[in-house]
DNA sequence: GTCTATACGAAGATAGAC
DNA sequence: GTCTATCTTCGTATAGAC
């Protein structure tokens, strides 16, 4: 698909291959070759690049995604208000969601659900950011942390089980309703201690 | 593992099987060898019962596995209240998880990340019953439609997004925290509106 | 760093005997 | 219904030349 030359070099244009493939096939479903045929790197410089093989691969590739996304989530939360915000990131996964045909899932997910230990680890680690992230937004909008936190591990979780009820039904409206049911929750988190 | 014999035949232990893999690999990292391996059934006998190969044995078995689920969510929400129902759903989840060592998840998230379609299309459509099941309930129990069918849809996003986020974290704290915080919701979807 | 070639095993699927 | 045997494809991984 891809088979330009990437800037960064073969290593990285893998890297983002497998990224891709993992998001829409899960990672066990993702073998070198199609790294290599979507990546379009040179066939014998695997095992150079990745020593470790699959399992490598597999945890370099979630943990890029993993600081792409929370380097995304925290300039997404960069918002003038907690709600807007959570509708700014709902945004990111809506239109991830309709640009892969309902095909394209969480990279974070599939490292969760996937077999590969420290991958799994990354992803637990990965939505324990983001959990701090909200938690600290909706703070500064003058929450209660004890709220903001619990709140904040809710929009994970159902921004997350939003975007499998999505892609299961090919459509965003699940998607849709339950941002709209976040936001009035974070708003009504927000105005039990308005700031001062 | 079980390889006992199965009263209802070795084609419903090869189901079971499967729904058992399924649920701790994914669908495509579950092979027939596994499954009969851990059935038990006989190595000649897959492609008499399942003609049309894996995909007809995924299918089957995330058929099984829904109604299966769907029925015990009808069950456990046949409680005196909408709140209290859920934490029996989310004591369900619970154990399973921690009966699994946190590395067994739900198989209808399975299915709708996994790459047969049929199964996804299911899954989508098992999402959907279970929504309206709670939806229901929530009705039952005094509030609006309109806000029953979105906090429905938030609940099922919720409680499955929760169960990824715990497995990562092979914790079920994400999953006790969701259902606080949904408990909260639906007691108040239920009170803006009490029955009469 | 990249290539070809290949070892080795596991996967899905089929054929034909019993 | 169940067996063994086999085909074919694909997967990971390694060896050794360039």
């Amino acid at each position: 698909m891809a088979r330009q030359q990437d800037p960064a070099g073969p290593r990285a244009a893998m890297i983002r291959s497998a990224i891709r493939l993992i998001r829409q096939r899960g990672v066990a479903a993702v073998s070198f070759a199609d790294v290599l045929a979507d990546s379009g790197a040179p066939r014998g410089s695997i095992y150079h690049h990745f020593p470790g093989g699959k399992s490598q691969l597999v945890e370099e590739a979630t943990r890029s995604a993993a600081e792409q996304l929370s380097a995304g989530v925290a300039r997404t939360l960069d918002a003038p208000d907690a709600p807007g915000a959570l509708r700014a990131l709902a945004g990111l996964w809506r239109r991830g969601l309709e640009a892969g045909d309902y095909a394209v899932g969480c990279p974070i997910v599939a490292a969760a659900l996937g077999t590969e230990r420290a991958a799994r680890d990354i992803a637990g680690a990965t939505f324990g950011t983001w959990c701090d992230l909200i938690s600290d937004k909706l703070v500064a909008d003058g929450a209660d942390p004890g709220r903001a936190r619990s709140t904040a591990v809710l929009v994970v979780s159902a921004l997350e089980g939003a975007l499998v009820f999505a892609q299961a039904q090919r459509s965003s409206a699940p998607l849709d309703v339950v941002v709209d049911e976040l936001s009035a929750l974070c708003r009504s988190v927000i105005d039990v201690a308005p700031r001062g």
